[in-house]
RNA sequence: GGGCGGAUAGCUCAGCUGGUGAGAGCGCCUGCCUUACAAGCAGGAAGUCGGUGGUUCAAAUCCACUUUCGCCCA
């Protein structure tokens, strides 16, 4: 059997990712009605992304979920997608006209448009590729994009159906305003950050009474010119009797052209009143506030509650508008500087203070946001809250961890209407178009709003124009799970493949994308979107900062492909992946998953070595024949290993799932098994059988895991194992996945107990050896006092054995203690001696048996401070004190043997 | 301000509904190039389980308080 030295994984990743890609196995294989299926929709990335370890770690443990499903025989399907991501991609485009010295504007909206599709159709697609290169086993025949045309097709639906049941509604509102992507953001895509800023204490004169005023404290001075009161608390005793009382605003002309709520123009003059507010805050700066309705969101209400007039003085550049006297045309912050500046001038600011508070910015440019006053589309949040609020209650969809449904319930219960309006030009245009009244029309396609326009107006010559707006990229996200199988048209897909599964995501986004689609399932359909929600945790660098471009600490998971290969990267993400918790991963920690590989390598190299030429069949190597204890107890040992494997899988616990594999292979395959068969391997086909009959189910069992080496290895027993590899089964993606059932029968709990006490025996006179200074070398024979007659049984059959593996010449059974210097052992098989005359350092010999009495002493203390605890025998369960008891006499007569050795050792 | 999570060996982490002689990997120390593997083998050292108090016969595990790091929301 061909198989090289060394373990290269970019010798054959690639070769094996192009053989399933090019048969497609990853689509889903039609079984007999009834059976089994596991769907998973893709958190689909942004067409702007490229591939980072957070993809990486998503995407992989989705492959590792479908893979096992896969293998276990249901009909699995794993949908792949990309989302346009509307803001982050028009941003990219017109960055990139920038370095041209041209704006979107310049070029105009179609010609702008035609340049994303570019961008999308040259770059889009990269993470897609990248994900293929990871081994990520999706259905790519059935790929999709947010921006395809029946998503379009679906996003109208829902619009057109959300707005005829009344949830969806037009309006005039401040919010959040991104003055560099000259977009509204809804409140989930604010970034609220802590910013070292001040409060300026700005004192108002008095109308009646210029000479003195109230003195407001503000961090954003410059909104003062669109003040239209002041508010103070209707019993706060200090302002009290000031409501009512006018103020002169400085700064700003005596009449302002404001509007009124309502949307009237009105003159706004420059005296403005201070009103009492149940709202204001006594104990913030002075307790009196200014008001600015057109540039606060708490002002806004305040002004909505008090009827107040509404200025705007910046616009939607965030510079200073013609309301704002001389600043015009100023930047919001060379005005704040020229304002305060102003008013110093006229002894007007009190003082300032530094003081720290929170500043939106813009989750895609970082600009800090304007709160700004506008015409925006938004989604009534509530009724559909509800009744997602209530599935989760009852369980029908469950979180793991648990502890997010806290966060989910938290959100929902407190929704906000949704702002879906962007004023951008990548994304679904609004499917609303305007009479010459302005009168709405909302409908699926121009069309059918021509038609209700007719139907309108009873004429046939109507010119309608469409809102220039899109929708937000999360309002077709949220339609994600069965709009990527054809919905609103019952397709065979949605049909057969909806609700999917299991849905696998970060934290961040439950409140973008989690919880809302859940809503819109639930709505939409009628049915949820999936059962189970899978948490996993962030990756950070190893001094645990959230990875990122601009911090530069990334890890490229391709670099860690080039480096230690595709099932590295996959088993050490794995093996961290533990329960939501945050990873923290450096470069080395890539290591671990490159060892382990390396390990399997040269195992099946041992094996494939002994086995030269030899043939077997797939019925031999399903039943194999345990000669030997080792054999009986690999066999046992690897019937706990699969079932302790599938239900950490089941339990979503990859971490675990990866341990158990790292010890049955390791500490248990490696280290006993195959060390102790071996010689048997070269000549002994029985042997070879029971190996294989292990290694083979063990490939699959860690196929998930490590698809790449299982299936180059796999492919290779395909050549000796008749049957193996068919037509049929041309993968071992496709073929059974071990489990618990299929090996139960070797279990045997008195082989694991026999082979407990040899395996001790052989780690005491290693231990001895190794504490002594013989090291590893083939030296010596130990004579034994067996404990029992079963133990002298067990000690004549496995001889050899315990010869072979503790490195030992001879194993003699004695009745006496042998005479002259010697290490030695207490075990529960009977008494050890290493009769060594000569080798062995008695002085080390005697520290060793030493500590070792020591640290029995301290045990043996406490087990019998437990028994003789008279409340510990009334209230314990028996079997704990059984096992206390037991403890009691093995460690008590263990310890008087050693002190016996030990006292014949110093005469 | 409200909520959540982490703190266990030098580092990264397991430890499930209380009963283990507290574990793993990396790192460290000693000895080994033993024909599968030095990306390895054999052995070893290393932990008052963040702190205090409590519940209990019994606490890394449950409760309260507390320190500290981090995340989310306002």
């Amino acid at each position: 059997m061909e198989i090289s030295k060394n373990y290269e994984p970019l010798e054959f990743e690639k070769r094996w990712n192009e053989y399933w890609l090019a048969n497609k196995f990853a689509r889903p294989v039609q079984k007999p009605d009834g059976a089994k299926k596991f769907v998973i929709v893709i958190p689909p990335p942004n067409i702007t992304a490229i591939l980072h370890l957070g993809h990486a770690l998503n995407n992989l443990i989705q492959d590792v979920l479908i893979r096992r499903k896969r293998m276990l025989g249901l009909e699995t399907l794993w949908l792949p997608g990309t989302d346009h991501a509307g803001i982050a991609t028009q941003n990219m485009v017109e960055r990139e006209l920038l370095k041209q010295g041209k704006t979107r504007e310049q070029v105009g909206r179609d010609e702008f448009v035609k340049m994303l599709w570019e961008w999308k159709n040259d770059k889009g697609d990269k993470i897609i590729e990248q994900l293929k290169e990871i081994g990520c086993s999706c259905d790519w025949t059935r790929t999709r994009f947010t921006l395809d045309s029946d998503m379009s097709r679906a996003v109208r639906e829902v619009f057109v159906k959300l707005y005829e049941e009344g949830l969806i509604y037009n309006g005039k509102y401040i919010i959040n305003w991104c003055p560099r992507c000259k977009t509204a953001l809804s409140d989930d895509e604010v970034e609220h950050e802590n910013e070292q800023g001040n409060l300026w204490f700005i004192k108002y004169p008095y109308v009646d009474n210029p000479s003195d005023g109230i003195v407001v404290a503000t961090t954003r001075p410059e909104t003062m010119l669109g003040d239209t009161a002041v508010a103070v608390h209707p019993e706060d005793e200090r302002y009290r009797d000031l409501i009512g009382k006018k103020v002169m605003l400085p700064l700003v002309e005596p009449i302002r052209s404001g509007i009124s709520y309502e949307g009237e123009s009105v003159d706004v003059s420059a005296e403005i009143p201070i009103i009492g507010d149940w709202e204001v805050s006594k104990e913030f700066g002075t307790g009196a506030v200014k008001i600015t309705p057109a540039h606060d969101p708490n002002d806004y209400w305040s002004g909505k509650r008090n009827n107040l007039p509404i200025v705007v003085v910046i616009d939607e550049n965030a510079n200073m508008n013609r309301n704002s006297n001389k600043y015009i045309g100023q930047d919001r912050y060379e005005a704040r500087e020229q304002i305060v500046e102003d008013l110093k001038k006229r002894n007007l600011i009190v003082k300032i203070e530094p003081h720290a508070h929170a500043v939106g910015h813009c989750y895609r440019c970082h600009t800090a946001i304007e709160p700004y006053l506008s015409s925006q589309w938004f989604v009534k949040m509530k009724p559909l809250a509800e009744p997602a609020i209530e599935i989760v209650r009852r369980e029908k969809i469950k979180f793991l961890p648990q502890r997010w449904e806290g966060v989910y319930f938290n959100w929902m219960n407190n929704i906000r209407d949704w702002c879906i309006s962007r004023q951008l030009w990548w994304g679904h245009r609004i499917p609303v178009w305007y009479g010459p009244d302005s009168k709405v029309f909302v409908a699926i396609d121009e069309d059918e709003a021509l038609a209700k326009a007719r139907d309108f107006y009873r004429r046939d010559d109507i010119e309608l124009t469409r809102d220039p707006d899109v929708l937000d990229t999360w309002f077709s996200s949220w339609l994600w799970p069965f709009a990527i199988m054809g919905w609103p048209e019952i397709t065979d897909d949605l049909v057969k493949y909806y609700p999917s599964d299991v849905l696998v995501t970060a934290s961040e986004i439950i409140f973008f994308w989690v919880a809302r689609m859940i809503m819109a399932g639930e709505h939409f359909c009628g049915e949820i979107p999936f059962h189970t929600v899978y948490i996993h945790g962030t990756v950070r660098d190893a001094s645990g900062r959230k990875m990122s471009k601009s911090l530069g600490n990334g890890i490229d998971p391709l670099d860690v492909v080039e480096i230690y290969g595709r099932d590295a990267l996959r088993y050490t993400l794995m093996s961290q992946a533990s329960a939501g918790q945050d990873l923290f991963l450096d470069m080395k920690s890539f290591e671990v998953g490159r060892n382990f590989a390396n390990k399997v390598w040269n195992a099946s190299r041992l094996l494939f070595l002994n086995l030269d030429d030899d043939k077997f069949t797939k019925n031999e190597i399903e039943n194999p024949v345990p000669k030997t204890l080792l054999d009986k107890w690999i066999l046992s040992r690897f019937a706990d290993a699969v079932e302790q494997v599938n239900s950490a899988f089941e339990n979503f616990r990859l971490d675990d799932a990866v341990r158990t594999l790292h010890r049955f292979f390791w500490s248990e395959f490696c280290d006993w098994f195959l060390e102790g068969a071996k010689l048997r391997l070269k000549s002994d086909r029985d042997e070879k059988i029971l190996a294989l009959s292990i290694f083979e189910p063990l490939l699959k069992l860690m196929h998930p895991i490590l698809p790449y080496l299982t299936e180059e290895l796999w492919q290779k027993l395909g050549k000796i194992i008749d049957g193996l590899i068919t037509d049929d089964n041309p993968t071992i993606m496709l073929a059974k996945y071990p489990e618990s059932m299929d090996f139960a029968k070797f279990r045997d709990k008195i082989t694991d107990n026999n082979f407990s006490a040899i395996m001790e025996l052989v780690n005491s006179v290693r231990n001895i050896k190794g504490e002594t200074g013989i090291g590893n070398r083939k030296v010596g024979t130990i004579e034994i006092i067996a404990a029992d007659e079963n133990a002298k049984r067990l000690l004549i059959e496995q001889v050899d054995f315990i010869k072979l593996l503790a490195k030992i010449e001879d194993v003699k059974i004695v009745e006496q203690k042998p005479s002259g210097p010697c290490g030695t052992s207490a075990i529960a098989i009977g008494q050890v001696f290493l009769a060594l005359a000569g080798l062995v350092d008695i002085a080390k010999e005697i520290a060793r048996l030493s500590k070792e009495i020591a640290k029995l002493e301290n045990t043996l203390n406490g087990t019998r401070k437990k028994l003789s605890n008279k409340k510990f025998i009334e209230n314990a369960p028996k079997s704990v004190i059984d096992t206390e008891r037991d403890k009691e006499t093995k460690f008590s007569e263990k310890l008087e043997i050693l002190k016996e050795q030990l006292s014949g050792m110093q005469e």
